[in-house]
DNA sequence: GAAAACCCTGGAGTCGCTACAGTGTCAACA
DNA sequence: TGTTGACACTGTAGCGACTCCAGGGTTTTC
């Protein structure tokens, strides 16, 4: 299997597989006598599971430690387990800021009086009140 | 008011200060004799309008044409509108993926059945056989 | 006079790709 | 046999929003 191939079987973009290599997730692979590179049943599925793990929006850094975890079972999961749990926090914290961010975006939307001209616009203005570090529709009265 | 100060008022880091002088979205400021950057009032509003639209995770490219609006009043604020939807679309969009997420993390983290030995590690099973294509439970039976 | 604290510029590093430029190789067709 | 097209290779630069550093200059304080 060339490149390609295997592009097209993981779905993963053919410089991002060469991306992969050079970062130490995939080893290096045999080559043909003109240098192609040429994969197997293996790398398939060690990119496989990479891609599995982007997919759960895993830092490259984690699926390199869960690949060496794989590769070589160490006394016992509990690194597995840690770095689950800190991904999980880190979504975790990143959908309650993002979930913040909403309501305030909706609040700010509001603001818009329909007014023509951007003097009147209550977007501005609020973004503008806040630059102040006075009360705004998005932030509330006690930001 | 020197840049050190600037920093201290807004809690902007120097570093980035200058950056974003660099990236057009503060005006090159006075200059003493010495080649100091010296600031004043309008400087600082217009830096507490930049994060105040970093703190709603506005990207710089936005931030910019709010700038240009507000420096420049146009016709009509439906710019400014047009951009907080697509904002706001975006952080939807992100959140929804986002709270999946974190529901296919929490299975997975149920996985591991606690047996020492990465070899028994339910996770790492669970991902390698989604790498194969198979059910798992973070990304369920359907997958 | 010396040290500490501040300022400057310019460049490199972060992350996870993505997109070239420039070159080499191979199979198929006229 | 020549040529086209698809594929392969390496190496480098770009994205966004900073962050950090090296290597220097200036100002204040002791």
């Amino acid at each position: 299997m060339q490149i390609k191939a295997l592009s097209a079987a993981t779905g993963v973009d053919v410089e991002t597989i060469r991306y992969y290599e050079r970062q130490g997730l995939l080893p290096a692979p045999a080559r043909q006598a003109n240098g192609y590179r040429v994969y197997g049943q293996p790398q398939l599925e060690r990119l496989a599971f990479i891609r599995h793990c982007r997919a759960l929006d895993m830092p490259l850094a984690d699926v390199r430690q869960l690949l060496v975890a794989l590769d070589a079972p160490g006394p016992d999961c509990g690194d597995v387990n840690a770095l689950i749990d800190q991904h999980l926090a880190r979504v975790h914290a990143r959908l309650a800021s993002l979930r913040a961010l909403e309501k305030q975006l909706r609040r700010l939307r509001t603001a818009c009086n329909g007014q023509p001209g951007a003097e009147g616009c209550g977007i501005l203005h609020e973004l503008v009140a806040a630059a102040h570090g006075e009360a705004c529709a998005c932030h509330g009265p006690s930001a």
